[in-house]
Parts: C-alpha cells; sequence; structure tokens
DNA sequence: GTATGTACCTGTTTGC
DNA sequence: TGCAAACAGGTACATA
C-alpha cells in the first residue's frame, strides 16, 4: 500500500537507476495499466520508443518521468504497483505489466511497472515534464518545501466533512493514504469524524505537523511495507509497521491509555482509532447515532 | 464549489 | 470440501 514515503522512496530509486536512460522498446502486457492513455497501448508505446528519461519527480502519490522531448510518462502506483529496475535477464514477475528496454546508462537493466491489483497505471503525458496538467489539481504534499501550511490550515477549518475525509483529499493536501491519516489523528488526540469547521487554529496546526512528522518518519525508515506488495525500486521492502499506533490494532491496548483500539467502516474502508484518546464531539455523536452510521 | 457515495480490481481470508 | 462474501484502498466520477 504506497503512500507517499513509499512513493517518495520509488522517486529516489528512479532518478538514480533510470534517469539518462533511453527507452529501446515498450511491451505492453495488459491494457488495463495504461487505460489513462487516450491513445491506447500501442500509442503508449509509439510514443516512448528512443525518448531519453531526463528525470524522476513527484507530486504527492503521483510520479512522472520528464523526457527529452517535453513530455512525461505519469505513474500512479495504486495500491499494489511497483516500479522496479531489473536486469533484462530476470524472470517476469507475476503480476508484470508493463516492461521498458532501456539502453544508455541503464544498458542490460529494464524498468517493469508490476501491479496485482491494477488500480495503478502509466500514461504519456503531452508537455507534461515540468508538471503533467492530468495531477495539475493534485495539492502540494506536506513533505513539499512550497506548502502553504497557513492555506492548508485556513481551508481545512472552512470544510463542514470530518477531518479524516479531508486530510485524504488531495486537492486539499496530497500524499495522505489512510494509514497515515489514522495515525496523523491518533497522535493529534482527534476524532476522523471531526468537522474541519470545528477545530481550532491550534488543534489543524497541530494535525498537519503530526501528518508531516508521520510521513518524514516513514521516510526515514525506507516506507511502510504490511506484505509483499510494496517494495521499493529495487525490491527491497520497507518497514515503518512497526511504527504504527492505530492502524490495524483493533482491539490492540491503545499505546496512551492502554484502550482497545477501535476499528469501523469509513468510506468502504477502514478507521482505526483510540475511542477514549480520540472522542467525537456530542453532536457528530448524535446525528451518527441516528443516521445508524457510527 | 462542496458533500457524499460508488466503481474499479484481484488475491487472500473468513464464514457458512 | 467448496463456494460466496468480505476485505484491502487511491482515485475518478456521478449525483445532489
Amino acid at each position: 500500500m504506497p503512500e507517499l514515503p513509499e512513493v517518495e522512496v520509488v522517486r529516489a530509486g528512479l532518478e538514480r537507476h533510470v534517469v539518462g536512460a533511453t527507452i529501446a522498446a515498450v511491451d505492453v502486457l495488459h491494457d488495463r495499466p495504461v487505460r489513462r492513455h487516450p491513445a491506447g497501448a500501442s500509442g503508449f508505446a509509439a510514443a516512448l520508443i528512443d525518448r531519453r528519461i531526463v528525470g524522476a519527480r513527484r507530486r504527492g502519490k503521483y510520479l512522472w518521468l520528464p523526457l527529452d522531448d517535453g513530455d512525461a510518462i505519469l505513474g500512479h502506483l495504486g495500491m499494489s504497483g511497483q516500479l522496479l529496475v531489473q536486469p533484462t535477464s530476470a524472470p517476469a514477475e507475476r503480476h508484470l505489466r508493463v516492461r521498458f528496454a532501456l539502453t544508455g546508462t541503464a544498458h542490460g537493466r529494464e524498468l517493469r511497472f508490476v501491479d496485482q491489483r491494477m488500480f495503478g497505471g502509466l500514461s504519456v503525458s503531452a508537455g507534461g515534464a515540468d508538471l503533467p496538467p492530468e495531477i495539475a489539481h493534485i495539492a502540494r504534499d506536506p513533505l513539499d518545501p512550497e506548502f502553504d501550511d497557513a492555506a492548508f490550515v485556513a481551508r481545512l477549518r472552512a470544510r463542514t466533512s470530518g477531518v479524516k475525509r479531508l486530510l485524504l483529499d488531495q486537492g486539499l493536501i496530497s500524499g495522505v493514504g489512510n494509514i497515515y491519516a489514522d495515525e496523523a489523528l491518533w497522535r493529534a488526540r482527534l476524532h476522523g469524524e471531526r468537522p474541519g469547521d470545528r477545530l481550532t487554529r491550534r488543534q489543524a496546526v497541530e494535525l498537519l505537523g503530526h501528518a508531516r512528522d508521520v510521513m518524514n518518519e516513514a521516510l526515514a525508515q525506507g516506507g511502510t511495507s504490511f506484505d509483499a506488495l510494496y517494495v521499493n525500486v529495487n525490491g527491497e521492502s520497507g518497514y515503518f509497521d512497526r511504527s504504527l499506533h492505530a492502524y490495524g490494532r483493533e482491539a490492540e491496548p491503545c499505546d496512551r491509555c492502554g484502550t482497545p483500539i477501535r476499528r469501523v467502516a469509513f468510506m468502504n474502508r477502514s478507521s482505526y482509532f483510540c475511542p477514549r484518546c480520540q472522542t467525537v464531539p456530542r453532536s457528530v455523536r448524535t446525528t451518527a447515532s441516528r443516521t445508524g452510521s457510527a
């Protein structure tokens, strides 16, 4: 489950291993991962042959590889995507979807897009070398030096949605997924259903700080991994999961107060929180009980 | 513009 | 034993 720290690890790996390489061949083994590319699999491949990769960039969980003609390969790892740099001779991974044969600085190696569940994908972004227009609506992430803390706090406090939903809104702040949203909320002692406009300025500032801390810590440790689905560009797993306080810890004691962590359904996924440390405002609790949505 | 719900996708786990 | 349902969840999209 790649979140921002994992994607950054992949980006750094790509910068080191494929920048300067030229794409000699493209083999699309499954159409779905290139579904966002209007010209289809053949058009995707044709647009990339003989192009040289000149960079490796990221915004939120999107990655892109600027090319020497001003276009870019735009990618998202989705739930289970991996970008691997492998020797050409390495056996194909079970869920190998797209392979790029490389020459030049990466001669003898391939860039491979492997994705079991295929929520991720690749496309060629015309003129997207600097910032692909397809992702212009994605906000900066809190590790970006140009992230505007004050503007984020103001926008957060103007919204009536629950704060967890707002943390997952990539137009407001990018790079925060379900795991780190739960961790940041646990650290901030805030319940995810608390409306944005019911946060004090101080609470909003602290929440942002915790989100940033969680991400920085995960990044320092090489990213989170719960199973074999996520590995970095060389195929090594991260190990941040040892540091989680809330996510995935249903019925285990809260690390602060010992109360069992609770899991509730939220947006077709799960939320984990401490029912003692992270209380819901009374008015929200009343509304939730009336609608039966807990 | 904002709020909310759902489709997409497949391998694994859980339940009957 | 075998099948079906639940589950994992980021994003785009539809609807109000």
